[in-house]
DNA sequence: GCAGCTACCTAATAGCTTTAGGCAAACGCA
DNA sequence: TGCGTTTGCCTAAAGCTATTAGGTAGCTGC
């Protein structure tokens, strides 16, 4: 029989767009083989188990929002930056739902060590150095733009915002100008 | 043979403590039947199917935090109400989290409805009566606050910040004192 | 053109979900 | 107290997913 070509990358990029198309809990290897017409049990020589998958899953759709982050913070700062970069998350989940909640998947220690998970990181000091912070307020601030945008796409995806005026776009525009004033507005520790 | 006495309201109370054992994803009809000394099967009298299980584990979730949030509510207003009431979600979230989960399970929109989840946009109005905004500023900031709160706290609960100081407590309040410093002083529509 | 690697297969175990149909305990009522 | 009905719990069975063990045949390299 001709073989079919599963390769663990391709696995890992078809699992996904599945968890795109029908949410990233519901991503399963058995799905998996049913769309390389393959039967279940050869997918484990790729792929350690159920939870190694979702591990690569998550770090793959790390990877990719933080090269949109890198792309989006090329020559901009300031609030420009700021804006810039709350869209890449906004725009990643809204078109890549599963892979959106992939990138939240609790990774192991390691993993989350080797992950694009620190360019994130890394990214949001850059944006932070163009205001006017100091230690540990500059920590502070990168919790709370992390929790603000991070909710906020996570409520929006529940379709929390969904039925009531204003829309979700113009509710997140605002709040990325009050976050930003904020910023450079940031209260001194009592 | 002795009857186990299992009806819909212990089966969700169980489940609710065991999605704050195992996690809410883990929570299994099969488990609760372990637990009840009784057949998986038994179990379907008294709640739908799965689904239904984690649906009414949910609206569990969301009145309990509703009603910590009245009490925490109560006599107070402005920033000592927004601490208190913010204390209640991350309280919460660390003393239940698999409840805590639960809350964020998407309800079909007749349960959203019913649920207290209305209760807790009231109750979010509530504290911004304590500050100087009109709408449709008021529906952003509410959209803001929940959005921090909840990012915060699940980035919390994922150990997001449990490897660097500060202390996640100490981000919490300066992160409260600094959403209160912004609803003080809420930019104007550009 | 053969040796060996490995992609893929069959078979089997085990757990969770859900439905159908049956028995007996408990409850309501005379 | 005794009868009938309700219903709590059971057995049985089918279908899905995950995972492991061990076999076969296709591809690669010499």
């Amino acid at each position: 029989m001709a073989r079919a070509g599963v390769t663990t990358e391709r696995l890992t990029r078809a699992g996904a767009e599945l968890a795109d198309e029908v949410g990233f809990e519901q991503v399963t290897v058995s799905e998996l083989a049913r769309r390389f017409d393959v039967k279940v049990a050869s997918l484990y020589s790729h792929v350690k188990n159920s939870h190694d998958l979702k591990t690569r899953i998550a770090l793959l759709a790390l990877e990719e929002m933080a090269d949109r982050g890198a792309a989006a913070l090329a020559g901009r700062a300031g609030k420009d930056a700021l804006a810039a970069f709350a869209d890449v998350y906004r725009d990643y989940a809204r078109e890549h739902p599963g892979r959106y909640t992939a990138a939240r998947f609790r990774l192991d220690p390691e993993a989350a060590a080797a992950s694009a998970g620190v360019r994130h990181a890394q990214m949001m000091r850059a944006i932070l150095r163009g205001y006017d912070l100091s230690e540990p307020d500059e920590t502070h601030a990168v919790r709370l733009l992390g929790s603000a945008f991070h909710g906020y796409v996570s409520l929006e995806a529940a379709g929390s915002f969904s039925h009531s005026a204003p829309d979700a776009q113009e509710s997140w525009s605002r709040i990325v100008d009050a976050l930003d004033a904020l910023l450079r507005n940031w209260p001194a520790a009592p």
